[in-house]
DNA sequence: CGTTCGTTTGAGAAACCTCAAGGTCTGTGG
DNA sequence: CCACAGACCTTGAGGTTTCTCAAACGAACG
């Protein structure tokens, strides 16, 4: 129904019938991120973003109807830029959160580690604040492990293997990213999800 | 900054220092659900629902815009009620995705299972399909799976666990809800985080 | 009646956690 | 400047949860 990557998607309200909107992994296995029953609307981040960063699937036969692109777009266009900007930024939020999700769900805490930092590295040189080399943190590492949902203790642990493999550092609130391209193939980082420059307006 | 459960709250945009959005779980631990570093939108939930359903807290020191509440609504207003429902059917799915992210980040395989189940009674109730007792359901194991991030294998020992518990039952495509508290209790549902029952308009 | 898909069970291995104890750094009051 | 406290980081040993690999079983379907 709607594929990762692909532009030019349709959003649907489900009348009848089971979807799962979910990401798939490199090496093949998938985190499903929601159910759609009846009465869910589906694939409006895919209408919204110029390509769609997830895939949905029905589960069983399905009615659905569809909802046209262009309307949504142009009920948009009429709003307030206001509207428009927040609708946007709640869109990115929940990307955010989605890959987060995936993070959780089908990475190792080594993996996990390596795909926060360098997500938060990325937002943060959008702004100007550090660059490919690194960025200072002020993150302990009970914040990562809170958000990993790890211990402490094994944060600290997952913290010396990424070091003693060369790939980063995390000492004195500073991050210093040592082999950029291995990380990011180690961690499964594709930046695609936050590289939605603006809202798609007309 | 804000917290869960409250009304009335505020929204930001972050000028300086960084900052983190996360739930709270009964026994104190916690999952940070994102970091928001100068530039980030921040609070945007906690306007658009009547309650917030999450909390966020300073890391460091911070310099943030208060972004005036009434504005944000009026400016929503006048937009067209297609546009609002847009963006609270956003943030409906936002609010879904965060309690998925908890589930996979603090708690067992059991508990997971337990609360993944008893949503999705919860929303095809809303619906009209199934009831307290239980609901038709025609996800495999594979799908449970990789929506928890198990393997089907231990999805199967899961399932016999919570059976043998008296909980519930998943078998030919119908679970049925053996005792709806002690499950709830159990797995640390509350329906609080679906239950908004439209727009929060003017 | 064979094939495919989904479920069930077992045994051993890996990842991660818990508990416990030191160590380092930083700010604070004397 | 020193002593101290508190927050944070580091390491070890042993336990639990979850995974991997392997195999068998049942039901649906051509």
């Amino acid at each position: 129904m709607v594929t990762e990557g692909q532009s030019d998607q349709t959003a649907f309200i489900l009348a009848e019938g089971w979807a799962c909107s979910y990401k798939m992994m490199p090496d093949g296995e998938r985190q499903i991120v929601n159910f759609q029953i009846p009465g869910d609307f589906l694939g409006l981040r895919s209408v919204l973003f110029r390509t769609c960063d997830h895939s949905i699937q029905a589960i069983t036969h399905i009615e659905a109807s569809v909802v046209v692109s262009s309307d949504l777009l142009d009920g948009f266009g009429q709003s307030s830029r206001l509207a428009t900007a927040i609708l946007w930024a709640a869109s990115r939020d929940e990307a955010m959160v989605v890959e987060h999700l995936v993070n959780l769900g089908r990475r190792s805490a080594d993996e996990r580690m390596g795909h926060l930092l360098l997500e938060l590295g990325a937002r943060l040189k959008l702004v100007g604040l550090g660059d490919k080399s690194g960025f200072d943190c002020p993150l302990t590492q009970y914040h990562l492990a809170d958000a990993l949902g790890l211990t402490p203790v094994h944060v600290n642990r997952v913290l010396r293997n990424l070091r003693e493999e060369g790939l980063l550092t995390f000492q004195k609130r500073r991050v210093t990213i040592h082999d950029f391209e291995r990380l990011k193939a180690f961690s499964g980082f594709d930046i695609d999800y936050l590289d939605h420059d603006g809202p798609l307006l007309r």
